[in-house]
DNA sequence: ACGAAGCCCTGCAAGC
DNA sequence: TGCTTGCAGGGCTTCG
């Protein structure tokens, strides 16, 4: 479900109703996500302000004074905000209430995301260490891509989604800035000119500073912390519509499969 | 070292 | 209607 954009609206929309509060008590219902939430994580998080909410790639940190707890949404979790006693539905996990009366509750039916502590620094956290540049920071440019990829002949779109390259930047967002940089995601990713890289680069920053500010893309069911729905969706000029007529030139977008993720491109504006 | 494939899990839609 | 199959926004881990 999430990618960056949404991971980032999610923070945008929980953070003020975390800064500052006490956790009061923590409610597991089920442990067993992508790594079991640790058994002692309740008693780690209780009495204990969060002192700043923040995101690396898809991963969400809450700041508290002696660590941070490390949220992963993976593939169909999220997060929302719902007052106390509000009954809990299938696959709500996780409830963190706060002093303020509010519960931060975590739903997520595939269970592909993660909630761990991490005592110490979290950037040495093995999870976090060795992740590329955030895409909105000023690291993600024409040079570092042009560097990254000289040694690599596997397809760019494959390149684009590597987490060790860059974050953030998942199936939906790679399918989209590939076609509008006229990019071909099957082409090897040192077979692209530095030029290129530096318009791909630019572009992937467009796309996804442009669903943040929609709220992030609404596909099934991703709702974002504050309750509202995204609206990227009606953006989108790829993903989703292999087989449809490219918006661009009337060519009929090619669906192939690339490492398990549908891949769609326009066979003509895309070299 | 690199790149491709497998796997974790549930829900849903399409096809028979 | 009901069953089976395949696919879904991620990404770590294993295999070749």
């Amino acid at each position: 479900m999430p990618e960056l954009p949404e991971v980032e609206t999610t923070l945008r929309g929980i953070r003020p109703y975390l800064l500052k509060q006490k956790i009061q008590e923590v409610v597991v219902r089920q442990a067993s996500l992508r790594w079991p939430i640790p058994q002692d994580l309740p008693a780690l998080l209780l009495k204990a302000p969060v002192e700043e909410v923040r995101r690396r790639g898809k991963y969400l940190l809450l700041k508290l004074p002696h660590g941070h707890l490390m949220v992963h949404l993976g593939m169909s979790g999220s997060l929302s905000l719902t007052a106390v006693g509000t009954a809990a539905s299938k696959h709500d996990h996780v409830d963190i209430v706060l002093e303020s009366g509010w519960i931060l509750r975590y739903n997520d039916p595939r269970r592909f995301g993660c909630m761990l502590w991490i005592g110490g620094e979290p950037f040495e956290h093995p999870l976090l260490a060795n992740l590329g540049p955030e895409p909105l920071g000023n690291l993600f440019d024409d040079s570092y891509l042009y560097q990254r990829s000289r040694r690599k002949s596997l397809p760019v779109k494959s390149f684009l989604m590597d987490s060790k390259i860059v974050v953030g930047v998942g199936n939906i967002y790679a399918n989209e800035a590939l076609f509008r940089s006229g990019i071909h995601p099957l082409r090897k990713a040192n077979r692209i000119s530095k030029n290129r890289y530096g318009r791909l680069s630019v572009i992937v920053r467009e796309v996804l500073a442009a669903a943040i500010e929609q709220g992030g893309t609404t596909l099934r069911d991703f709702v974002g912390g504050d309750g509202k729905p995204g609206y990227f969706k009606q953006e989108l000029q790829v993903y989703g519509r292999g087989g449809q007529a490219c918006m661009a030139c009337s060519a009929i977008l090619k669906e192939v499969r690339l490492g398990q993720r549908s891949t769609v491109y326009c066979p003509n504006c895309q070299r």
